[in-house]
DNA sequence: GGTTGCATGTAAAACGTTACATGATTTT
DNA sequence: AAAATCATGTAACGTTTTACATGCAACC
């Protein structure tokens, strides 16, 4: 077997209730996208690949005219999600382009420093926005609200981080004047 | 052209002095590799692909009877670093299996996420461990050393997010055992 | 009648890791 | 003599994104 976290993802939300492909999509981009994205392009081949390891079972349910696969956990599918949840966790991934660019300004003697660095803070802000926003729609209760609130606290931090490097930034520059 | 970060992070690095492949990724794994993960890879097909595009210059430099190819900075490659270097960084990306298994901890009644918690705690103190043998073994000044610290203070950070968690937890765990 | 939302899917490309293969040199 | 380090490279595999294709239904 050996599934992937996506897959996980998967089984976690069908864990709350049967759903469609879709409805687990929109769902994966107002919560775990921020720390785990997936794409139609993962989830509708592995809503197959976990039916036919009987993990999930999908259902016809069309609104209408408008075809549409219900999927559901499988007393089995349960038992491997429960299994992974008392597993220890594997990945910890970060892809952040603005440190590379903070690393390496030195080949600008510095000059895009302050540039890159209120881009990331502007942009940490923006996932704040976006984390409050689900906030205010969704009930404050439960795990999902405490991974919400970890969110926000973190990218906050972050964009505090921005802030005083760049002001550390400008105290050397000023500094540095001085002595010249 | 169109470049990946990852092949940034080769121009980073001989922007700072002529390098081999096997150099590149030794320092990676001292650096960059917490926020921007390279590997083999993917370090000698780019170094071939940047000498095609004229970037980089690549020179055979045996020591002894061991063979080794030594690359610098074109004055292309200098410009096309730092034309990357102003620009606005896009990528900003966390893959945390440690959330996920706190996101669906429901599915275990919660059972699980005081575990789940302590790993990733210990997970991150690890980090910030890694970072300060780093710290230690390197010249406090520059960018390079900037963004470590920001490193180990984030890490440090979410560590003490993860001990904060547990406790409300538990707090919750008892209040709740008062009440029942 | 047009836009938005619901709904499913695939193919190609891009990206990245891992394992393997090879061999010299240096250190223990 | 063995182990660690320096050094280069590829092939297979797995993962993920993006773009495309299709079509119904609800709302304005």
């Amino acid at each position: 077997m050996e599934l992937s976290p996506t897959a996980y993802v998967i089984l976690g939300m069908l864990g709350w209730r049967p759903m469609s492909g879709y409805e687990i999509k929109s769902i994966v981009d107002k919560s775990t996208r921020f720390f785990w994205a997936v794409s139609y392009g993962q989830i509708y081949p592995e809503l197959r690949r976990l039916s036919k390891e009987g993990l999930i079972e999908g259902k016809a349910s069309p609104q209408g005219g408008r075809k549409r696969n219900v999927y559901r956990l499988t007393p089995a599918g349960r038992k491997e999600l429960r299994a992974w949840l008392r597993s220890a966790p594997q990945v910890y991934e970060l892809r952040d382009e603005g440190l590379l660019k903070l690393f390496f300004a030195a080949a600008t003697d510095g000059r895009s420093a302050p540039a890159t660095l209120e881009a990331m803070r502007r942009g940490h802000e923006r996932i704040v926005d976006q984390l409050q926003l689900v906030e205010a729609e969704s009930p404050p209760v439960g795990f999902p609200s405490l991974i919400l609130s970890h969110g926000i606290e973190l990218h906050q931090w972050i964009a505090a981080w921005c802030e005083r490097a760049g002001r550390a930034l400008e105290d050397e520059a000023a500094a540095r004047r001085r002595t010249a």
